[in-house]
DNA sequence: GGTATTATTTAGACTGCGTATAGAAATACT
DNA sequence: AGTATTTCTATACGCAGTCTAAATAATACC
């Protein structure tokens, strides 16, 4: 299977679907699409989009778990937080920002998105509990990265790399 | 009439519901138990059971949403972030540790219990936001709370009262 | 070329959560 | 008593996600 890092066309009918996914989210909004939608437009099956997504909401969120797995791969080398994040920044800062980021109010994302945002913010956490931060600083330093990427995401034409974000809240 | 099947007087179909919930996951584990489940070990129809409770996950997190409601009415009085906190934590900290937090791992909680933990920490941050808090530190302080009711939580039988907690992570 | 092997796709059935509606049963009120 | 209101139930529905087994590419190998 193609699971490579950089952009490369691995599967058309993986990019059909997070490129129908994406149309019918913007079109109709989250809640009013369903799997089937985005698998017809697609021109592939139903079973096809569970074959490339455990979820419907995963499509929201590749480039966030892309960037989790990055980090927990960054960090699995021993490296410290700080050096961790400038290494997943320097990587991913440079893409455009994630899609549930931007697109968020235009999808009219309800509960279940908001669930999935609490999801990637406990396994953020998780790698922080793993890294060389101290157990009681566990929890709000992942807020504060979690605060950084938050006002990356929602900077407007000013934006600046997300590092700069990162260093303004003493994290890197 | 939803009563007495086995021998203890129930006042209401809710803590029948409660009861049979928390019992049954217990037993099964969270996973392994459906809505069908718990309806019939209370004595009461499934349509019953969503009656009372939002979704099947809503019985484990009854306390914690009880707590977030009496900190969002503090907030509303216009009272400060720090004093809203010692009002709540005074109201509920000499209470039993939620169900969730104590018996988690008993319950064999999966990635769905996790995603209802998520959607209390946004719920939580949200409260944060519209605090006294300056804006650059909401997630932060978020994170410093999380961390105070973890530690509280987790503790054993060396427990002290929640408060002694959040004044560690000096929120209070 | 043709055939074996493998990857990909597919249909279809299934479980379970959550929603909606309309009616039945219990309770309260006068 | 009779009526109003709350509570409960039966039932049907849509949709997410899982699973199995088969069909259809795609590729390798002779």
């Amino acid at each position: 299977m193609a699971s490579d890092q950089r952009g490369r066309p691995r599967s058309s009918s993986r990019e059909a679907l997070e490129e129908a996914a994406t149309e019918l989210f913007l079109e109709h909004g989250y809640q009013s699409t369903t799997v089937d939608d985005i698998a017809a437009r697609a021109g592939v099956s139903r079973a096809t989009f569970f074959n490339y997504f455990p979820t419907k909401s995963a499509v929201l969120w590749v480039e966030v778990d892309r960037a989790l797995g990055a980090l927990e791969r960054a960090l699995g080398t021993g490296a410290s937080l700080a050096e961790s994040l400038r290494f997943v920044t320097g990587a991913f800062g440079r893409e455009s920002v994630p899609l549930i980021a931007s697109q968020a109010e235009a999808m009219n994302t309800g509960e279940d998105v908001l669930a999935e945002a609490g999801k990637r913010i406990i396994a953020l956490s998780r790698l922080v509990a793993g890294s060389d931060i101290p157990p009681e600083l566990v929890w709000s330093t992942t807020g504060a990265i979690v605060q950084a990427c938050l006002e990356w995401a929602q900077a407007g034409v000013a934006r600046q790399e997300l590092q700069h974000y990162l260093r303004a809240h003493t994290l890197i």
